[in-house]
DNA sequence: GATTAAAATTTACGCGCGTAAAGAAAATAA
DNA sequence: TTATTTTCTTTACGCGCGTAAATTTTAATC
């Protein structure tokens, strides 16, 4: 490293002996140069550490190199995990990732698209708020940005959708339920801000139905993301007063599974599968914390790699073609059951 | 909102009778010009929804109004929570943050640093990996970008330190077990990567030496950021060998304390204060989550909106002073005890 | 060695805005 | 009213780079 400082390619040109125009295909792609034309480059950065103004090279250019993730909720550390493994991806494909939180706030969605659009990026990962999402602004974003959803999907909007399938998750653990013991009830929130609890709310009733088995749905209140909340003190309400009608629960995702666990804990109701337990608790998404649970949860996983992976295929698929597909795809990866303690 | 797309300033301005230069003046400042102008300017912007170029904004610029955001692990809720504060802050400041995490990994924590720097940011909140940083590169960081050091303190590094007094979070706990039984060992990893678990440590040895009691440090093995998981191994292999020194347990963190209280379920031990239980556990942070374990969890809070507002002032207070301060200073904030069920 | 294709260079322009300087207009003070 | 200050407009230049076109150099093929 050289004590003098390259201000601009300009000067790292005249110092490597390479013009500005060629430093610039360079930085854009490294392949696009001749190898030996590559490697003085390349030695001229060792000696001088520079680095291309990014305000300026994505100020004169329709597309840049930034990709946009954007999740509703980064204190659920489901999503934030979800995000690490995207970020990551996203920079070995060659881009850099922009990580955003809805924090559970429409507005704040709103204000993060227009914030996204401001940043021209090469294409959007966007995972929404769901039920309280403002589907018209989604929907004028995704057809100016190209925009890949994931985990919750909105009919029709967006150039494609990577997420879990409901079914299949659900499927799974009631299956393993009544396949070792009693049918389960459903617990979930009644009015849930995410779409996969509707539809793993449906893929329940169609699995009873299928088993031929009677449906118990077991309703809490709770508008907001703070689910463990919402499932503990629903759950204790629901112990004050009829008790669950089943003592097989099945929890529509795990958060709200950890505070139902915390509920039955404090009411002395002790979760297990055997002898001497008075209720078995599954749930769904093998949330990180869910095995540290007291008993460890019993769920249905998500697949984290492969989800991320193919939300990230599908984005290079997408800027590759230019920002829209002939044709919006719908890809659904199964979950894998997960058998804890709890049931 | 008309039809017709503003392109530039240069359009803004033809349409609002108001000169270019006058705008970009707006856009820095809206209270730069007269009110009389800022009523055209926005009349003028409701009806054409034009956003300036941020790239173009930013490149002939010395000082953007970027500010970045780096924490160390945002997987930990801890983390999520006090980053979500922080962003909010800074957007109602007039400033843009930008979220990074290093998910624990010191390459990635210098990776983002070189990132930021190409970011050109009026500051930078930091709160670094700590034992596995690379000091040398963060203090050069910190030299030529305004920093402000939060959570974990590097010493005599950036600008300033806002964090929490691990002696008050100890000191409570610790009196509070005391107080209402039997003195506490302390429960922590061997190697820690926080410097926060040093401070805890040695702020419970001073504070057993002053109540003239006799310390007892438990130390399990782990390097990772996987705390729970820590905590669980590590506890299962006490119980499997000589058992904890003592029936009372102070951990150094909730998340090590998750991971303890799972592993006190899994073998039987009951935990909670008064008769019948095995043993108490008590920890800090206030982690998210320990109010849904299994008991919940008593602990000494983190005051995450004191942090985060102190952090944004102190950053703020940076930016004025043009990016140095005359003496590197270091706030501490104290804890709130909040008792739960484990002790 | 001549022919051809590929890559690099030179030249030139533009992106959208910041910003400085000088003069004109408006608001305020006298 | 005039003088003064503040604000705005005009003019002009530059930031660092993308990018296109024309030309020259280099490498590959025969």
């Amino acid at each position: 490293m050289v004590s003098q400082k390259i201000r601009n390619m300009e000067e790292l040109a005249s110092v490597s002996g390479v013009s500005r125009p060629t430093l610039s295909k360079y930085f854009n792609n490294p392949d696009s140069v001749r190898a030996s034309t590559r490697e003085r480059i390349e030695a001229a950065l060792e000696r001088y550490d520079y680095r291309p103004n990014i305000y300026a090279m994505n100020q004169n250019r329709s597309l840049t190199k930034n990709v946009g993730i954007v999740v509703p909720y980064l204190a659920d550390p489901f999503f934030a995990e979800i995000a690490r493994n995207l970020e990551r991806r996203c920079i070995d494909a060659g881009f850099s990732p922009i990580l955003f939180s809805s924090h559970g706030v429409p507005a704040y969605e709103n204000d993060i698209l227009e914030e996204l659009r401001s940043i021209k990026p090469a294409g959007v990962l966007l995972a929404p708020l769901g039920r309280v999402s403002d589907r018209r602004v989604i929907e004028k974003f995704c057809a100016d940005i190209p925009t890949i959803l994931f985990d919750s999907n909105l009919d029709g909007i967006g150039e494609a959708f990577v997420g879990s399938d409901n079914f299949s998750f659900v499927s799974q653990t009631v299956e393993y339920l009544c396949r070792t013991g009693e049918a389960p009830c459903f617990f979930e929130m009644a009015t849930p801000v995410n779409p996969n609890a509707y539809k793993r709310r449906a893929a329940y009733l169609k699995i009873m139905e299928h088993l031929g088995l009677e449906p118990q749905i077991v309703k809490v209140d709770g508008e907001s993301w703070e689910f463990e909340k919402i499932g503990r003190q629903g759950a204790l309400k629901i112990f004050d007063q009829d008790g669950f009608p089943t003592n097989t629960i099945l929890c529509s995702n795990d958060r709200l599974a950890i505070g139902l666990l915390s509920a039955c804990y404090e009411r002395g109701r002790r979760v297990g599968r055997g002898y001497g337990y008075a209720l078995r608790v599954a749930s769904n998404d093998d949330h990180p914390y869910s095995r540290f649970t007291s008993p460890s949860l019993t769920t249905a996983a998500h697949d984290y790699e492969v989800v991320s992976k193919r939300s990230i295929e599908r984005l290079l698929d997408l800027v590759e073609a230019g920002g829209r597909f002939a044709k919006r795809t719908e890809e659904l990866i199964p979950a894998r059951l997960v058998l804890r303690e709890s049931a």
